[in-house]
DNA sequence: ATCGCTTTTTACCAATTGGTAAATATTTTC
DNA sequence: GAAAATATTTACCAATTGGTAAAAAGCGAT
């Protein structure tokens, strides 16, 4: 519970009744590599702060291939949080690439948290904004670059995730097929 | 002024007295082809609301080259936002990509906004959580596509920008070089 | 340890994209 | 309108990346 705390307190003071409301509505859960925290085609249900593990986002393109849109890893919220809180359909999937442990919080839970703490909301907009921001950041980059820049600023970003996710998915991340993937790996050494 | 009033209220509601104190802080200014609104190294001082033109959002890789992040047209707010709500020094150029006529405001009568019309900040956000989630839906589809369907992705995307800017600026948002681009046009052809 | 399954590597050749340079078209300026 | 500046197209060849297929490596279950 501590690393959720620790996360929230960057982003605005809450006192010590606040957290334990929040904190109270909290569920640890497991899911195995593999497993789906949100699907594509239905309506979120729920908001996971990560733990133990990697997350991916991805989807299917127009010629039917998996694209990873982005991981998550440990200390951030795991969530298509525009969808989650317009209730609206998803239109990618959340999926845990190792066995991972969250602390999630349903959608009834969260709108009573919402609706208690003073000042929840703008935590949230602010957590949301910085999330936002930082996958622009991210992804913006893998534009403009070569496949073994962008691999390079890959393993540079997320130094802690490389020896943990299949290839197949860090090369769909860039843009490449595993086996150029596999070549600019090579290359490197 | 009707344009940015109307698409304000798109964003939360607000009395005549509210939208006349906003309306009455704006200031129309015309910018030439190839000025910039704020550049990066300066603390952006204003926030402009496009009525007409274009901008583009640039920067230069470690190789030089320079990078077009995204576009802006008619009805859009243009500031890095994020850096003038922190009087921070931005990291990117926003340009006038065609002659352009806009509503500024400055940081001063912003923050007095803020201040003085309750719901502002809400509207601001969800203004700001647009623009984001709207760059964010944009560029994705740039990483995993070849330069072919990124550009045609592009003009259907931006159907009345592409014969508004020049040929460059498309092939650096998509990141290739000009002459890739132009072969893609003769070849689509 | 072995089998079956998945992941990663390698290889070959085709297709795409980049680099450089020059030619053509278009726009600006006087 | 002519000259200058800028933007776009074309061409050539090199480098990168993709497609397909097969081999090798890693991993889990029995």
């Amino acid at each position: 519970m501590k690393e959720l705390v620790d996360y929230i307190l960057q982003f605005g003071d809450l006192n010590k009744h606040q957290i334990d409301f929040i904190t109270g509505k909290a569920t640890m859960i497991e899911l195995q590599k593999g497993a789906y925290f949100s699907e594509a085609g239905k309506i979120p249900t729920q908001v996971g702060f990560i733990l133990e593990g990697v997350f991916r986002f991805c989807y299917y393109n127009n010629k039917g291939e998996e694209i990873t849109h982005f991981f998550l890893d440990e200390n951030n919220f795991v969530t298509d949080y525009q969808k989650f809180e317009a209730n609206a359909v998803a239109s990618e999937y959340a999926q845990a690439v190792t066995d991972t442990k969250l602390l999630v919080f349903s959608k009834k839970d969260w709108d009573e948290i919402l609706n208690t703490v003073i000042g929840w909301d703008k935590i949230v907009a602010k957590i949301y904004k910085k999330c936002l921001i930082e996958t622009i950041e991210r992804r913006s980059p893998l534009v403009s670059e070569d496949a073994t820049t962008r691999y390079l600023s890959f393993i540079e970003k997320f130094p802690n995730l490389v020896n943990r996710i299949p290839l197949s998915y860090v090369a769909s991340y860039l843009g490449i097929t595993q086996q150029s993937l596999s070549r600019i790996r090579k290359n490197i050494r």
